[in-house]
DNA sequence: GTTAGCACTCGAAACAAAAGAGTGCTAACA
DNA sequence: TGTTAGCACTCTTTTGTTTCGAGTGCTAAC
């Protein structure tokens, strides 16, 4: 039907239209800027059913529309127009993952920093390993001081993860070494989640000098649980939309980026390869009522999963979040595959 | 002099007063709420004395005075009161830094958290060891896949650094078990400085073989060199003062947190074993005009040296910031200590 | 179904007046 | 001579009022 059609149309412009400005959009822009051959009475009759609809809130009346969550979700699901990136940004992001060897642990950080550089928006990213596919590839016990070890688990994805100990006794580097071999030869390839049961495993069944020792380690998993690495960045962008000229509710979003708990589930939630949207309460965080997330999680070639979650007002550029979040994707992915290592090509697809 | 004295006391009270209330300071306030043996009018003499020698400022003629830097920094140097914490306080900060085990990497923001909890300002924590004391404990080779390792690098002191390496051809892991060992043995005491050099000269001396990896390794000096973690929080304490209910003033301020080299710059300047003062234009940061900074160090255990700034308006309460500081320098120490490895006690004195 | 026209609403901006906080100065006081 | 009461003056803040303009909803005509 040709009405609905033209229904969603100027919802669109609307949305289009708010998203730019962030003021209440009225009949005679519409009709002026988006929808010349029809006048500015007839958008008004319109809007007036997308307001019944739900599609539109209007603040008060003589204010404009303003488009409601459901809006934003339809706009997102059906209208969201990809926003392609100019050949200057593409190859800006490409060099920017093209280091040839990345230092380990910057690489949240870059993204952070790359992905809010480019869309003006808040970035989270959450790096964590999944637990259940962490095999040991080796154990290494590295002599720190007297009494003091660090134990450095290598996994066969290559995440890296260390923890120091302190002994009951001292003990000679040599027979460290000795114990790293033994225990790289014998835990080869035991998943992280039954790497405590090896170990006390062999701790029975080894001499007893070492007993102790071994028993120290098997502490080790669970301290070491990686419960994933936060980093947020770009947050002074969040204070340049005039939604938060109101310095409480910045303060509020802030507190929120503080708090490790509601980040975490925010960004735990995304599943992998693919890049999702949720608006407002979608997000499940009360704080972020007014706001939308975009988030798309990058498989990386040690294992390591990074999750990146771009915040900012639900009056959010939905296409450029989405263009720019799967260019980094095939970025990273091509970097991966430089490296030959790659088990998959890194990039998201788009979806809800 | 009798007269000098009162004027001092005069000073202090208006200071006091702004940091309290954030609101100019008249002359009928100070009368009434600390010298209510002289008038308001004797007060407002003493006032405009003050101000003719640069220790007040009025916005306007009708608005009270207002502390200049000139004033902070007199307040700071010489009548600053030190503000002791509650023994709940005290007992607060120490189980913070209490646990046995701490692990690795989370101590900064354990720092950042705990110090803007309790001072309510903003907290930057920079990490990093001093090079020139950084001498060779152990180099470990790790294998990671078939021609990547993993090298660990553990300093003396007990810091470590790690770095990824991408080798030309693969080799067997007893080869770098060996290499390991050899290394480590020759390179023992070696200063982190001239580590590329000594690495070079086993690298011609040594077998065939291993000559390009040494020459890989040989670069990791450079790249790993520790140029410090910066970790920042509280961030959403700023907003909360108002001097910041300007949102441009807010978001220019934000964005020097988020410029790595601003703030470690900032931090850097910090001499060890020392609270230092900062204010308004002292700490060299055009946009940290209208803000001070407390800094300390605390020497951990292993070598690295944490230096962290508290940042918050130049109206800032400077005794209960120095107060926090010098009690958490104070906790680290008392952990050091418990593990009987520190090398001092980490308590930072008070001064300039 | 579309549109012109118009009355009506409501916030934002502009303006004016009043209130209040604080100063500086003068003159009197101890 | 230092202190203080008193008062005129200044300047911001607050409050109220008016005006303006953007935008709507409805009706009637096309």
């Amino acid at each position: 039907m040709d009405l609905i059609e033209r229904k969603y149309r100027i919802l669109q412009a609307i949305i289009d239209d708010y998203i730019l400005t962030a003021l209440p959009v009225g009949s005679r822009t519409i009709s002026k800027k988006y929808e010349q051959n029809l006048s500015s009475a007839t958008i008004r009759n319109e809007m007036s059913d997308l307001e019944e609809l739900g599609y539109l809130d209007s603040p008060h009346t003589s204010a404009g529309r303003v488009p409601s969550n459901k809006a934003y979700r339809l706009y997102v699901d059906r209208m969201i127009h990809p926003a392609p990136l100019t050949p200057e940004e593409l190859s800006y992001i490409q060099s920017c993952f093209d280091t040839r060897a990345q230092q380990v642990g910057t690489l949240s950080a870059k993204l952070a920093k790359v992905i809010s550089g480019m869309t003006n928006y808040t970035t989270a990213v959450m790096t964590r390993t999944p637990r259940a596919e962490q095999k040991i590839g080796h154990i290494q016990l590295v002599p720190v001081s007297d009494r003091r070890i660090l134990a450095v688990l290598v996994t066969q994805s290559g995440a890296v993860k260390q923890q120091m100990l302190e002994l009951d006794q001292s003990i000679a580097p040599d027979a460290l070494y000795a114990v790293s071999r033994i225990l790289s030869e014998r835990l080869n390839g035991c998943p992280l989640s039954q790497l405590k049961k090896a170990l006390l495993d062999i701790a029975e069944n080894e001499g007893k000098g070492i007993r102790g020792m071994l028993r120290e380690i098997a502490g080790i998993p669970d301290e070491a649980a990686d419960d994933g690495t936060l980093v947020v960045g770009g947050r002074s962008n969040l204070l340049g939309f005039p939604e938060y000229s109101d310095v409480g509710k910045a303060q509020e979003l802030l507190k929120v980026l503080e708090t490790r708990d509601k980040m975490i589930s925010l960004l735990s939630r995304q599943g992998e390869m693919e890049i999702t949207v949720r608006i407002g309460p979608e997000t499940g965080i009360e704080e972020l009522r007014d706001c939308s997330v975009v988030t798309a999680s990058y498989r990386l070639m040690d294992g390591r999963v990074n999750t990146v979650g771009l915040i900012g007002p639900t009056r959010m550029q939905y296409g450029r979040a989405v263009s720019v979040l799967e260019e980094v994707g095939k970025a990273l992915g091509r970097a991966i595959n430089r490296q030959e290592i790659g088990d998959d090509d890194g990039t998201p697809r788009t979806g809800r």
